[in-house]
DNA sequence: CTTAGCGCTAAGCGCTCGCTTAGCGTGCAG
DNA sequence: CTGCACGCTAAGCGAGCGCTTAGCGCTAAG
């Protein structure tokens, strides 16, 4: 038993495996773990740090700023959803939505700590940090919007406003970080198959 | 001009007609603003007093604290909601759930700001006052579980889960509040219109 | 005219915030 | 053994927070 309060999640984590040193990491989860559960602004840099089993100073040892804990988690955030999403393979048009909002969804569950950091509190970022996000979700939105427009040429979807959709599709599977619960009665992989499920039947011709 | 800065749109919204007096109506709407605009925590009550147009103590002459201002927002939003999802009409069970998704979609869209800190600032409410919400929560879901559950009866809806259907049609519906700007080319009428036919082509049979 | 009551403001209290500074302990090169 | 670089802590600064207090100006009853 230790003090740090990090010991039962951080390590089932691989989100952070690149960020070194060691403290800068620890630093990050803890951070990322506060504000998700409290949001940015209610979390305070002496809670990251005593999350992380050090003194309110030791923040400032690797990051210049509260601000700055939060891009990196928010950067890092997007850039391994839009890689898993980017990464989707499947044989024809139906497979490939299947497989991106299954992974996109089940994402959402299973990472919802850093998934609510990445979706709720792009508002307390720099302008400069946030445009910078900004252009990974335009990334995101294409690469969901393409997957539907792939079914739609094939002629296997049926969908009279593609923007409109994929909005829906978007939103359906961020929202999972809003509600998802650990303790709930469904895993995040079962989350992603009926998520999966009812969009294959919203796109669906007749 | 004035110097209150809520002149555009208060008087724009009939969500806060019966709160008296005045100066307490005023209040609740800055407050709804601010809260809505940069998050409950990062809003001080200097912030809502000035949009308000009044001098900080002003804010404790009508409510104890910042968290009764919030929970007066989310107690009257929620009731709002709910209302309007009590009050739904239609012939038949597609129709009944056609009404329910777009008003509550539509009223996510609309009431946007309402929505924002009826969904996104439940942490932030007292235990207590957040156990109170908690119920009209709980009530929301059953009646959008009974429009799907009496569409399931009825034989012309095809639902395999009903709890997860459910859980999805709120999601996108309270994920409205999210990402709906005034400034968008849908209007809040056609968010619904939209979403209530995606919503009727994830439960139609085959 | 007097005065009580009410809505509001000016001023500020105690506290906690993000962040800084000075300096300690450890490990390693010479 | 000496000395320096590095990661960290103890202490605390200035600012701004939520909220309180004392008292002002207006209204209206007696």
């Amino acid at each position: 038993m230790t003090t740090t309060g990090l010991d039962g999640f951080s390590l089932l984590d691989e989100t952070w495996r690149t960020v070194t040193p060691d403290a800068a990491r620890r630093m990050l989860i803890a951070a990322a773990h506060a504000f998700a559960g409290k949001g940015y602004h209610a979390t305070t840099t002496r809670d990251i740090a005593s999350l992380a089993g050090m003194s309110p100073a030791a923040v400032y040892i690797h990051y210049r700023s509260k601000e700055e804990l939060l891009f990196n988690i928010s950067l890092v955030g997007h850039e391994t959803s839009l890689a898993l999403l980017s990464s989707i393979g499947g044989d024809g048009a139906v497979e490939r939505l299947r497989n991106a909002v299954a992974g996109f969804a089940g994402w959402h569950a299973e990472f919802h700590t850093t998934a609510r950091v990445v979706q709720y509190e792009l508002g307390a970022l720099s302008p400069e940090h946030h445009a910078e996000v900004a252009e990974l979700r335009r990334q995101i939105e294409q690469r969901m919007r393409a997957y539907i427009a792939d079914g739609v040429e094939e002629g296997v979807f049926d969908v009279p406003d593609l923007k409109g959709a994929t909005l829906a599709v978007l939103s359906l599977c961020i929202d999972v970080a809003r509600w998802y619960q650990p303790s709930g009665k469904r895993t995040p992989d079962e989350i992603g198959a009926m998520y999966a499920d009812l969009v294959l039947r919203m796109v669906r011709p007749n």
